[in-house]
RNA sequence: GGUCGGGUGGCCGAGAGGCGAGGCAAGGGACUGCAAAUCCCUCUACACGGGUUCAAAUCCCGUCCCGACCUCCA
């Protein structure tokens, strides 16, 4: 296997990717917190850690991807109240929306998609070593605090100092009982008509941080390769990550990736803002592996400003590689095989460069088609390899059997024998120099939504594609 | 206030000291009855001001602008 180089937050720089074990991969991916339907900037961090872990895979390397599900959390109970829900029916509601998201972009299951609640046994136990070990402290309402002035090390990843941190406004916490202002809660204590868990430090839910932690160790060990998540969680998310787990005597995560913002006029998706674009929405739009490759497009760590014509020009550039793809298995006979070409692999080992890939794809495509007007089948055939073994990295291969479509075969036969029939009449109008009438089949093909091109090889008709 | 990113051609989007990534759009050409699709050719660039260097979009200093984080975040 081929070296492959990755940037880490940790140093800033991009460097040779070594795993603990030889051929084998950990990666830990901060998930939903299943408050809210995903929009496409949560979609695109699934995105971009699939592909990660894809390339990976075809690398040879034995991944265990860990992404984890955060059913727990403040705004899931104040939803749920406002909403006079069950917090429970809640974040199921919306753990089925990420999925159903993640399946419509085809990004793969990971090995273990873990939740938070059901790790409460392992936060406790995390708590515990905390606690004999002086790290954290419980001031005996049923809060668990880390006390961060303790610490080896606290705030590595994101360069900060922590008397530079803006004074903590403590929202339901306005009596506090932290010993800093910049301690954090392990563990919140049971408030009236909300979930808790008997601890011996008092009843109380998880705080915000320490499922991950937990939940990484439970899965991973103690130290593993790859830490994954977006931009936003480096603090204080991925910092109370480190602080807690490092504090507990472990390794943690070798190396941090994080993935950048879809953006709108520059600013980052949020609700509060009321510009986030959800998957639902976008998928009536374009299809499922249209808006995959429009968020795999840009290289992870840069933002990706989202416009609507953009998503559409990006969703016709895919449309031209997949018509390539079957007009070169129509030529050839058979489906190309996923080969991965030399440009597109030093690509992908710089860090997951895959504009550049991109690059290597639009020449496969130039030549390919090239090959198509020179009826080189040798031609065609190594250029639709490189080009589907490309796609299926970027988890955009149409030939994917999870983008298959639903229609049956007897129907799409007998389309074909209609269209071949009109195709016919237009051959014979044609002959006849009839071009009103020729065109006029055209016309009315194309109003149902079938286009038709006339190649060397005779006429071809096709669909629109619609999602 | 602290910390972290960014500003590249009409648009999108890479690159991080030396040969102008790539795509879209635009113009021209080939093919076609006309189209469509495809191919060929052409054009436009590094926010600003200094500096280092044989050589700077890339390194350094300064300035301006944009965004993000500082306990809700992908």
């Amino acid at each position: 296997m081929s070296a492959i180089n990755l940037y880490d937050t940790a140093t800033r720089e991009v460097g040779k990717f070594t795993p603990i074990k030889a051929g084998e991969v950990s990666i830990y991916v901060c998930g939903a917190t299943v408050q809210a339907s995903p929009h496409i900037g949560h979609i695109r961090s699934a995105v971009n850690f699939d592909t990660l872990s894809r390339w990976l895979t075809k690398s040879g390397y034995d991944v265990t991807l860990i992404r984890n599900v955060t059913d727990i959390d403040d705004k899931i109970l104040h939803k749920a109240a406002h909403e006079k829900v069950s917090w429970w029916a809640l974040a199921m509601k919306y753990e089925r929306e990420f999925t159903a998201a993640f399946e419509a972009l085809n990004v793969a299951p990971p090995t273990y998609e873990p939740r938070a609640t059901g790790h409460i046994t392992q936060m406790i136990e995390l708590m515990q070593i905390l606690i004999d070990n002086g790290s954290a402290y419980a001031p005996g309402n049923g809060d668990v605090y880390l006390e961060v002035r303790k610490l080896k090390r606290y705030l590595t990843l994101s360069g900060q100092r922590i008397d530079g941190l803006l004074p903590a406004v403590d929202g339901d916490e306005v009596i506090s009982k932290k010993r800093d202002p910049r301690d954090f809660a392990l563990w919140k204590s049971a408030k009236p008509g909300e979930p808790s868990w008997p601890t011996p430090w008092g009843d109380g839910r998880p705080g915000w941080h320490l499922e991950c932690s937990a939940m990484a160790h439970a899965y991973l060990g103690e130290s593993f390769d790859i830490h994954g998540g977006g931009l936003d969680l480096i603090f204080p998310h991925h910092e109370n990550e480190i602080a807690q787990s490092e504090a507990a005597g472990y390794g943690f995560a070798k190396r941090w990736m994080h993935n950048a913002w879809v953006t709108q006029s520059g600013e980052k998706m949020s609700k509060s803002l009321g510009n986030s674009l959800l998957v639902d929405v976008i998928l009536q739009r374009v299809r499922g592996i249209e808006l995959r490759w429009y968020l795999s497009s840009a290289h992870y760590r840069s933002m990706l400003e989202y416009s609507q014509s953009a998503l559409d020009e990006s969703a016709i550039a895919f449309r031209r590689i997949e018509s390539f793809l079957k007009r070169a298995t129509e030529i050839t006979g058979s489906q190309p095989q996923a080969i991965i070409g030399k440009s597109f692999a030093a690509a992908m080992n710089d860090d997951l460069a895959v504009p550049a890939g991109l690059a290597t794809i639009a020449e496969n495509l130039r030549l390919g088609n090239q090959g198509i007007t020179d009826a080189d089948s040798a031609v065609i055939t190594k250029n639709a390899n490189e080009i589907r073994g490309a796609l299926e990295i970027l988890g955009c291969d149409p030939f994917d059997t999870h983008f298959a479509t639903g229609s049956s075969t007897d129907l799409t036969q007998a389309m074909d024998g209609v269209v071949k029939l009109a195709l016919a009449e237009r051959a014979s109008a044609r002959e006849r120099k009839d071009f009103a009438a020729s065109d006029a089949i055209r016309d009315g093909l194309l109003a149902l939504g079938i286009t038709i091109e006339d190649t060397a090889q005779g006429p071809r008709w096709s669909m629109i594609e619609k999602s």
